[in-house]
DNA sequence: TTCAAATATTACAAAATTGTAATGAAAAAG
DNA sequence: CTTTTTCATTACAATTTTGTAATATTTGAA
């Protein structure tokens, strides 16, 4: 946990760092350049990545966009340059944050760990093994992916949003088929209920997710 | 749109300062003091807020608590004490930046639109007339709903969670396509990007939302 | 200007989604 | 136990989505 990424070649000020973000809980993984940083990030989970600007094999700037192209994690850029032209084109390659030198120890800490905690705080629906990615818009079953059309997945929302609470069949009509004037048979619902289980269950004929309730409707459960 | 809360005692300031921010294409509401920043902040609708630390009739670290209790409108500090106490403060009550004087007007700007951004982990993604309702997982358009395609809806989110970055084919394609090891062709984007420029653009063969930057991808911009 | 590269547009077939209806199974009521 | 109701399941046709290829257009460079 809290463990960092920080690519630094400045050997000194880079032991220096990392000794004291250990000293305020953090686990410090170090890399000198390009190369090994983005090795490195591939291979370990990072809660975030401290980036030097100025490396000497590569771009500051090209890693982040590395980084940002297949994570989310939280990227803040340390640098000497204040130069408000490299800070405005930190911030479009997607950093979270960018702290001049010279680092102000504790508010460097403080802007870690506001970055991490925007990070943590995805808007992510989940309900057992399956997660909806509402900021994406994806669903992942035991974090692998699992396709759903627009209307699954409108469904499902509609559900886990509201876990543990009884839909009856008409809220859930109301809110899924009212776009267009249209009629849509009730058994609609049946079919749409029986194609989310066998996508989302683990034992489709056994619900342990979306469960009926005789009688009056349907409700997703936690457990 | 775009819309921005300046909460700041100094009038000669917040007047140049507004009238910056409103060249860089904001709209800028100005509160002198706690009370009617607090007022101004619960009666309309704001994706940012600009703080001064120290205003005469109150602190600005409760108004930032207290803006934070019931909204997660992005809060950014502005003040002349670059004083680490009160930065390490700003970040514990909850702000999502602390800029000290003297402001540099590109870099304020970028750290503005940067906490807007992050922000959009928020439920609602606008883009000029085109709101994505990421807790229904709905489209509209003027308020009619646009019905979109499961992968034309993430595609779109995609674009407007990086509002005004742009994103490259390859990240682009990386981020959608990549689900099943499968292959797809490059040239699916043109289509995909023609397909919603169809639904949302108000006049397609001159989009406005989603925009060309030819040779290095598209990207989504308001206004 | 001319050319080459990048993007836009169109058309199309394979595949998936969507809604319905018919049938089957389970639960509650009599 | 039988009946009725409710939900589950299946199969199916109409429609939509999806990816591709082929063509047109635009853009920037030579």
């Amino acid at each position: 946990m809290r463990n960092i990424l920080l690519i630094e070649d400045d050997i000194s000020l880079a032991k220096s760092l990392s000794g004291f973000l250990q000293s305020e809980g953090f686990s410090v993984a170090h890399a000198l350049g390009m190369t090994d940083g983005i090795e490195l990030f591939e291979k370990e989970n990072f809660e975030c990545v401290l980036l030097d600007l100025s490396l000497d094999d590569g771009n500051g700037f090209s890693i982040c966009s590395r980084i940002k192209s297949q994570s989310d994690t939280p990227v803040i850029f340390l640098t000497a340059s204040a130069d408000e032209t490299c800070t405005v084109m930190g911030f479009e390659v997607g950093a979270d944050d960018y702290i001049g030198k010279p680092f102000r120890p504790r508010e460097l800490v403080a802007r870690i760990k506001n970055a991490i905690r925007k990070h943590a705080s995805q808007p992510l629906l989940q309900c057992s093994n399956v997660i909806i990615d509402t900021s994406r818009g994806v669903c992942r079953k035991n974090n692998s992916e699992i396709f759903l059309s627009a209307l699954e997945y409108r469904l499902l929302v509609l559900f886990f949003t509201n876990k543990g609470i009884l839909l009856s069949r008409e809220k859930i009509m109301d809110e899924l088929w009212t776009f267009s004037g249209e009629f849509v048979g009730d058994s609609t619902l049946n079919v749409y209920i029986k194609r989310l289980r066998d996508k989302i269950e683990d034992d489709p004929a056994n619900p342990q997710i979306l469960k009926t309730v005789r009688g009056l409707g349907y409700k997703a459960v936690d457990e």
